[in-house]
DNA sequence: TCGCTGACTGAACACTCAGTCAGCCTAGGG
DNA sequence: CCCTAGGCTGACTGAGTGTTCAGTCAGCGA
């Protein structure tokens, strides 16, 4: 499939489209130009004539992959606002291409991936306000942070999708093709979103133990007299 | 430092550290038997010698990777159990070139890293069930699916520790250095687990818009008729 | 028809890589 | 003193890499 619509694109698209592919299945040092030149049907001189170099070809990847990542935020801005932090997750959930080159430039180092996840963190930051004006989200004493967070642990468990797979038999890059099964993941997720892991006092005795509480006091002693 | 240590080592285990210590700063592909014998103070040929091939080495950092960590866990065993699967981190807190391994090994598919995660989950499982038989712990619907998504946000946080110093200047693989500057992580964190994110109604809901829920009737409405 | 441009290519270049091999050096036994 | 064995090495090989370059070809304006 596609390749009707790939022969449609012009040489240049098509020597990006092929690279977001093999770069984000296999990684960007593994990745040769050669591959990517045979996957986009053309010459690996080609990809040079335009691109300059196999690192400016990445650069271009890098920008595309976040320029689309920003254009499908806003179609579905103002959304399902329900989920939080879900929301970057379910946005991006039928284009598990990008996702796969994403989480590779998070651990390979992209270049343009860290504006593109402060970009999530405020986004994720507007929901949760909105969200907790609706009534649905608990306030929280470190904001910004929890926001954080959150957004960190549904990327690292994008990262990790291997292992997902491995333990919860749930393909969190599969795309729209089977959203149903996702629920292995997202039950237990919810569950500890909504009733949380711990008690209250156990999670204030674990927080009274961690060292320079910003403005809390500390309910064993107090250093201030 | 660490100079006199190597020099005690035999050639076999310097260049199974140093190789360790490569992989995961750079990556498996990355890293050349070149840089490895260098960082050894060996020829690159007692590598091959050694280990047979490149994959032959990787294999055993992975075997001595898993077996370090293995260990480890006996030593804490029994230990602090409040934090849960915070443990799992905890016990390896001291040992970032053991982390910085294992976090690359997970992104580039290891060879025994699934065993171990393996393990891993087991023993959240059962400080979990240790926790709630203590009264710390919410019990839970889907405790090993929980305990999974527990550890599959901790280990991918871990793998996103650039990220995770970018937006909230916590270095988790830091070791013992700066163990008390840790608190922008684990407090909002700790908030989450002790309060939870969400109403419980509203996770009530999003639980119900899930399809196909094991065991619940869903309370909105219902498809068959 | 001519000259020009730009997409495009095959062949070659310089370089790095993992892995091979003949032989060095030294310790230990005779 | 010689001999041998084995840990160990420098020099080398073939494959693969990104990049360069001379040159082909189609299209276009004059």
């Amino acid at each position: 499939m596609g390749a009707d619509a790939d022969q449609e694109l012009s040489s240049i698209d098509r020597i990006r489209d092929a690279a977001i592919d093999l770069f984000g299945e296999h990684g960007f040092r593994a990745t040769s130009l050669r591959s990517i030149a045979d996957a986009a049907g053309v010459s690996q001189a080609l990809i040079i004539h335009h691109y300059g170099t196999k690192q400016g070809l990445r650069t271009a990847c890098d920008q595309h992959v976040t320029d689309q990542v920003r254009s499908r935020k806003k179609e579905t801005v103002g959304g399902a606002a329900g989920g939080g932090h879900f929301s970057v997750v379910q946005q991006l959930q039928d284009a598990p291409r990008l996702l796969r080159y994403l989480t590779r430039a998070m651990t390979e180092g992209g270049e343009h991936t860290a504006a593109l996840i402060d970009d999530m963190l405020e986004d994720a930051l507007e929901y949760m306000e909105a969200g907790e004006r609706a009534g649905m989200i608990l306030p929280s004493r470190f904001p910004r942070d929890r926001a954080a967070v959150l957004l960190l642990w549904s990327l690292g468990a994008l990262t990790l999708h291997e292992q997902v797979s491995r333990l919860l038999d749930v393909d969190l890059l599969a795309g729209d093709d089977a959203p149903e099964s996702l629920g292995r993941y997202f039950r237990p997720a919810l569950e500890l979103y909504s009733q949380g892991l711990i008690t209250e006092q156990t999670g204030e005795g674990l927080l009274a133990a961690l060292p320079d509480d910003p403005d809390s006091a500390r309910p064993t002693h107090d250093e201030e007299h």
